[in-house]
DNA sequence: TATTGTTATACTCTATAACTATA
DNA sequence: TATAGTTATAGAGTATAACAATA
């Protein structure tokens, strides 16, 4: 029997992006947040806020959990909900002071640490990475559609 | 301010898993089945079974959490546990005969599905993604441990 | 003493679907 | 009628820590 060699294509996907995620998710919990809470204030930094749609297709997040994440992350007044002007139906998501300081102050730090498993690859490495990775993102994102 | 080259890399490689993840979720929970479940059915799949330690590490569910996906597999008749014969505090966690054929029966349909993504991928172009990962896996993996 | 797996607690995420209000 | 977000429900995963049995 003949192993299809897409296969440990997929394997290595899944555990690299699980070695991030294992190495992430004791520093994000440190902080106080969930990994949930985490990428819902990553995507807000450095913006001036989004609605629900917006931010639940940005993280995957559908939109009844997402409700329940914004409420956690307003009841640590990391984030906060304005009314949207152009429509009556919509809620901006923005994060507080509070959380743009803590987006400043930790987001970098945790890129910083990670950026330590890059010593060993030149630009040219990432760089190819980076091309055969949005190829594999391009390529599985059109199977859930077809 | 320049942004590091190695967080596109991480972009790319969290898109890419995530695509993959939100195609597979939703066939594996048609399936009756969480990720988790399927996570420890295709593990288990092939094998003899193995000690909650092992399926573990294997897995990255943590023990406390385990115990309680193995009790939902056993209570669907698709796995059970064994008492270990070399170690007195061990438990080896088995398929059943219907594990075993659920896994034989929806994996390569998973697997299938999902085949059509890497039609455009040439072999070498897919050995070299492997490669690459693999060197991407460990280097996120040592990150962990430093 | 250390390890394997279980139990207990409290919280968070998840899918699903009904619901309100706006468009 | 359709869409944005909320609410409700039930189930499942999570971290954490204490625990029993065995090594």
């Amino acid at each position: 029997m003949i192993q299809k060699p897409f296969i440990p294509v997929l394997r290595e996907l899944a555990r690299a992006y699980q070695n991030f995620e294992s190495y992430s998710a004791p520093h994000i919990r440190s902080l106080g947040l969930t990994p949930s809470q985490f990428d819902i204030v990553a995507t807000l930094g450095n913006t001036s806020g989004m609605s629900f749609k917006e931010l639940g297709e940005k993280t995957l997040i559908t939109k009844g959990t997402l409700t329940g994440v914004v409420d956690r992350l307003e009841a640590k007044n990391l984030a906060r909900r304005v009314a949207s002007q152009s429509d009556g139906r919509s809620q901006i998501v923005q994060l507080t002071r509070k959380g743009e300081a803590l987006f400043e102050r930790v987001f970098p730090a945790h890129l910083s640490h990670i950026e330590r498993a890059f010593t060993g690859f030149s630009q040219a490495e990432m760089d190819d990475m980076e091309a055969m990775l949005g190829r594999l993102r391009e390529a599985l994102s059109a199977v859930g559609t077809k």
